[in-house]
DNA sequence: GTCTATAATTCGATAGAC
DNA sequence: GTCTATCGAATTATAGAC
């Protein structure tokens, strides 16, 4: 997945030109998709961006989906919920996010990949796989495979607004806080579809 | 702001064809905003829908943009929450914004202009703008100014995560998910947030 | 008022020289 | 491997015939 297919196995650890063009490529790509959305964001833009020429973009990913798909190939990093107690499990989550949030945009990949997944169907797709395949898996060694999956979207609809309003719209009220502030007003709201209150089951 | 600037008065009472035309782009342009977003609805498309030439778009309209604007200067028809008990203000926040999306797409402004906003910073300033206006004086009269701008952000936070979610993600736990079932499992979350537990203050 | 024709850009992708 | 040159398609917007 990660080496060029085409390569036949070589003995040196030195890298290939071709990888650090790649990954140049790459960083770019990872840059002016989080900043402009996969529509906006040229391949020429991404090129300029990388200092090398538009062509290499397509000689090296073959299209701009290609492209796309590999630059949001995500790990969420999520830490081991299981070790984490039932009463810090949502200031933990919200903190988690936010800490990734604030960080360099070419890391940020759930960031990048939001901001495309509105208006383009393929990025919604992955989307929705890398919330399946991590969040709830995750949510799952916490509190159990049953009770994740009935709140698992519900915890997903919280975070990705909080990132919604506060990193792609930048609304005032939101965007204005400090970090603690928000984790210590957000987390009793992932609480309570967490561990819905007895009016509520 | 809804007549044509450039008419003298009339006496007829009849629609003009002007009128209805400018109508039918403004119906056909909502729907098309609504289901690609900004860039993707092209004015061809929308006069296709509107079954006229493309040419009458920019006629009517001027522009793009200003066709844009036209058609996200939206009303939430909030109802008036000064007369609704605390106790079930979030409960009545969350249904009054699902009942809106579920109806007619081309009555939903809020989710055509949140589609477009993610990438286009014309249509998020115009969100934030229609947000403070609205959303934030609502509450004020239900929970007092001062609380009111404090927790309004968080408020729309999760109300437009909701939309995001269920309606231009259309993730499966939430998408698969009975108003009703939603309307009790996230309004104690809204309620967390409207009125912070003691833990949070 | 409505349409035809087209100007002026911009995009993704390809061919081929070096 | 890298770049030059360019194709073909799509876009917003305009000019002008009817």
């Amino acid at each position: 997945m990660t080496s060029n297919s085409l390569d036949a196995p070589r003995r040196s650890d030195a890298p290939r030109r071709s990888d650090t063009t790649r990954a140049a490529i790459l960083a770019a790509a990872r840059v002016r998709f989080a900043t402009d959305g996969y529509q906006r964001a040229t391949i020429r833009a991404i090129a300029a961006s990388a200092g090398i020429d538009p062509s290499m973009v397509i000689r090296y990913f073959g299209s701009k989906e290609q492209l796309f798909a590999a630059a949001t190939d995500l790990d969420l990093r999520l830490p081991d919920l299981a070790a984490v107690p039932a009463e810090e499990l949502p200031a933990v989550l919200v903190r988690h996010f936010l800490d990734r949030w604030e960080g360099d945009p070419a890391d940020d990949g759930l960031l990048m990949l939001l901001r495309s997944a509105v208006t383009t169907e393929q990025a919604a797709e992955q989307l929705r796989d890398i919330l399946a395949r991590q969040v709830a898996p995750a949510l799952a060694t916490a509190i159990g495979a049953e009770r994740a999956a009935a709140c698992g979207g519900l915890v997903s609809a919280q975070l990705l607004g909080l990132a919604l309003c506060r990193h792609l719209l930048r609304l005032p009220g939101v965007a204005a806080m400090t970090r603690e502030a928000l984790v210590e007003r957000f987390a009793p709201a992932v609480r309570a579809v967490l561990f819905p209150p007895e009016a509520a089951r």
